[in-house]
DNA sequence: TTGATATATGTCATATTTGACATATATTTT
DNA sequence: AAAATATATGTCAAATATGACATATATCAA
């Protein structure tokens, strides 16, 4: 639902950096798309902490290097479920994950 | 993916308690599925506590009461994504979100 | 530089998720 | 008890997410 507005917000520089308050975004709307950013860097940084390849990140998971590319990229067609799974194909522990959530 | 070994934990009496290793899952299927219990479980507690009706809370969603009849049963039609976005509407907040995860 | 390997981006057919509806069953109120 | 209200369950067309592929662009070693 109104991925046009996600699409702008993870439009280059926008990865980076908090996203308050911005085109009129609802607190529910930011507080998901601040969800997904988080995630989708901690799935690269677990991936480089264990020295895996886009690709053998992709076999764990049963997917494509091309959607493991889009997963670190906080991409609009990649739901918080894919982004999960991924952590958790990489070891990640439920308390871990709630960890992830308030570290920065 | 997967979806059949989903419905057989969801059915009745596998919606309480705990679900680990059952019906050979791996530890990544087991620790999303459990996910997606609290979560539901979350949902109904929250809406709840907020006095809200399903049908209110659709609303808010932009759903129907009959899907948030099935995110609080933690139906396997219903996605991560859908629980979480459930919980911001009804106002919690990420490092709330974050402590739900290790709450029981 | 060249070749090799890793990551990024665009597209698309298929699969999954979605809101909506009908309707069944609880639960509460009178 | 009946009526009113709340929740559950099944189904389905439309919307969204997905893996796969092609190919572009980095990054790095020789």
């Amino acid at each position: 639902m109104n991925t046009k507005k996600k699409k702008l917000l993870e439009a280059a520089g926008w990865r980076v950096g908090s996203t308050d308050d911005f085109l009129s975004l609802t607190k529910e709307e930011t507080a998901y798309i601040d969800l997904k950013i988080t995630l989708s860097k901690k799935v690269r940084q677990c991936r480089e902490r264990e020295n895996l390849t886009q690709t053998q990140l992709a076999k764990c998971l049963k997917s494509s290097q091309s959607r493991v590319a889009k997963i670190e990229a906080g991409d609009p067609s990649v739901s918080v479920d894919l982004l999960i799974r991924s952590l958790f194909a990489l070891g990640v522990t439920k308390s871990e994950l709630a960890k992830m959530l308030v570290s920065q």
